[in-house]
RNA sequence: UGGGGCGUGGUGUAAUUGGUAACACAGCAGUUUCUGGUACUGUCGUUGGGGGUUCAAGUCCUCUCGCCCCAACCA
């Protein structure tokens, strides 16, 4: 992966278990993975940890990786995530190289297969209702009990699943179950259903089927089929593990696998503190409108991410840090964040904006023949942590504005900013100070009138003399009003829902903090649609793809002023 | 209730497979700095608990405690 000052990668158990297949001959040598989303929502950063185990780890051992689809359920899915998953897989930096796979496209095959377990007295068509086969289940320590359905004939059963395939039934009527154990003390093998009958029109297969495989009967037979040799999945199908391997044994002793047996191991999900990763939940904000849509620069979705600035190598570096283990945990979201502002150091142009605008006049500042306050251009590092990115000039006159916050009538302790009687720097411009104040009824300061000194232009005081701050500032007259979004954290607890077992009675009513009229330095009218520049002492901030002069923060930048007032 | 998985600083991830417990984030203190940013330095603190084997235990044995997952015709 690309250029990183980031540590390298942790280490991997997944990576460890390959190494010790090639070792011992396992697959031969091969390393085949497929990353499988069900397309019935988007991709979110829980994803791009499965993505980057995936596709890195196919990617070490000269493997590949497969997108496959797994469209077996017609209620939920739908085409519009396909092509946003594949979208935001190519943004993430894994761009198609070939046809994505479904899991649809081996419909055929799995009755066929199904059919094959049939004949050989391994599946049995139930006719019960799914509550009665639930109770029949029994559960934990419970014993179950055997469908009368369950010592079917092989040909009645296969005449009835054939009535199934046709469309002969209504939803409900039959299910394929798989005949293995009832007694079983893993509940997942307990006759489990391979097929149910759904009369929903299919994304892709549109209505030429009305039986659809289980996640179960099709994950690994699609894995079998497209030669994967490691299937990763997430914690909690660890018990769905001996039920993969037992539809694969079955079609192995019948002779009609096509590689060898591709094996299933187990890794835990990313979490993250203050977010949540749950399609469905997520789903409910957009739904009910708690952020404005599925790019939201507030949702853990990647494009959301995108929106909000995130740079998909970082979110890379990211995965590839955490590494792949079995113990359940939850991330830092500043973690993260940490990642997000390294990448964004090396690459963002720095500009300066105010967003919280306080007027300020120089007093001694010189005007021209005509009366009009005199325009001087300062130059200014575009990035001083990459002096090929240059300079750019910046329009300075005799009003500007700086940030509320740096002038302060009566500093508190330990404020280097501006405050009355003090000298600081304009960054690239002058010196000045504060001589005199304005405040409106209530008592805010509204104006300030400071003198320049003439012998500091660029910065930089002759006699060597210091000062203890520089500020951001814009000129008023040349200014660029733009509106910016400031974002807090979706969820205020760190584990969303912790208390109460719902996430929204966590949400943040301040999640978002939209700002109108703040004042932008005339460059960065020009920043390109989702451009992430630095605003100089304040963050990182993306450009809106669409809207023009609409910018999000995407983080901020770490602020040691802000930790000595929280201390306090 | 039966089965499975997992416990390492505040957080997460490592530890040549029995040999100095490390890395990052966060915190704290400092140096540098035309961003209270960056960079750099220092510092803080841990093997869930008990017992055992061993010259030596995060690692092996044993007991114990805690957390997570599984009883959809979702994935």
């Amino acid at each position: 992966m690309a250029e990183t000052s980031n540590p390298p990668a942790a280490a991997n158990f997944v990576h460890d278990l390959v190494v010790e297949h090639n070792a011992t001959g396992v697959f031969g040598g091969r390393v085949q993975t497929r990353f499988p989303p069900e397309p019935n929502g988007y991709l979110h950063v829980g994803h791009a940890k499965a993505i980057t185990a995936d596709f890195e780890l196919a990617r070490e051992f000269d493997g590949a990786c497969n997108l496959r689809f797994d469209d077996t359920n017609p209620d939920t899915e739908d085409t519009s995530y396909v092509d946003g998953i594949i979208e935001d897989l190519a943004w993430l930096g894994y761009p198609l190289d070939r046809e994505p796979l479904f899991t649809s496209d081996y419909f055929a095959q799995l009755a066929d297969w199904a059919e094959l377990l049939i004949s050989n007295g391994l599946a049995y068509v139930d006719d019960q209702d799914g509550e009665t086969i639930s109770e029949q289940r029994g559960g934990y320590g419970k014993p179950g009990v055997e469908s009368p359905f369950r010592n079917r004939t092989v040909d009645e059963n296969l005449e009835l699943f054939a009535g199934m395939r046709a469309g002969d039934f209504d939803e409900g009527a039959h299910v394929l179950r798989a005949k293995i154990d009832m007694q079983h003390e893993n509940m997942q093998l307990r006759d489990p259903v391979m097929y149910r009958i759904r009369k929903e029109s299919h994304h892709r297969t549109g209505d030429s089927w009305s039986i659809y495989p289980t996640y179960d009967w099709a994950h690994g037979q699609s894995d079998a089929i497209e030669g994967i040799t490691h299937s990763l999945c997430s914690l909690e199908f660890d018990s769905h593990r001996a039920l993969y391997d037992w539809y694969l044994d079955q079609l192995r002793e019948l002779g009609v696998l096509p590689f060898e047996q591709p094996l299933q191991f187990e890794f835990a999900r990313l979490e993250l503190t203050h977010t949540i990763t749950s399609k469905r939940k997520l789903a409910r904000l957009v739904a009910d409108g708690v952020v404005d849509g599925w790019d939201d620069p507030r949702l853990p979705t990647l494009r959301g991410l995108r929106r909000r600035g995130y740079p998909a190598a970082a979110i890379r570096e990211f995965c590839d840090f955490i590494g792949v283990s079995k113990t359940n945990s939850r991330h830092e979201i500043e973690l993260l964040e940490s990642f997000i502002r390294t990448r964004l150091n090396k690459l963002a142009q720095r500009r300066m904006a105010v967003l919280e605008p306080l007027k300020v006049v120089i007093t001694n500042w010189p005007t021209d023949a005509a009366g009009e306050p005199v325009v001087e251009y300062v130059e200014l590092k575009n990035n001083p942590e990459n002096a090929e990115d240059g300079t750019r000039t910046a329009p300075f006159s005799g009003v500007l504005y700086i940030e509320h916050d740096d002038f302060k009538a009566e500093p508190p302790p330990k404020y280097y900013r501006l405050t009355p009687g003090r000298e600081v720097r304009l960054r690239g411009a002058y010196f000045i100070t504060a001589t005199d104040f304005v405040t409106d009824d209530a008592g805010n300061v509204v104006e300030v009138h400071v003198t320049y000194d003439p012998e500091t232009r660029g910065g930089n005081a002759p006699d060597g003399r210091k000062v203890k701050s520089t500020m951001h500032w814009v000129s008023a007259a040349h200014a660029v009003d733009a509106d910016v979004a400031l974002y807090d954290r979706l969820f205020s607890a760190e584990v969303p829902g912790a208390e109460t077992g719902d996430p929204f009675d966590d949400l943040n009513a301040e999640s978002r903090t939209l700002l109108h009229g703040c004042k932008l330095e005339p460059a960065l009218a020009a920043t390109a649609p989702g451009e992430v520049v630095q605003f100089e002492r304040l963050g990182y901030f993306a450009a809106d793809p669409r809207t023009p002069l609409l910018f999000h923060r995407t983080v901020g930048l770490r602020d040691e002023w802000a930790n000595i007032q929280k201390r306090k």
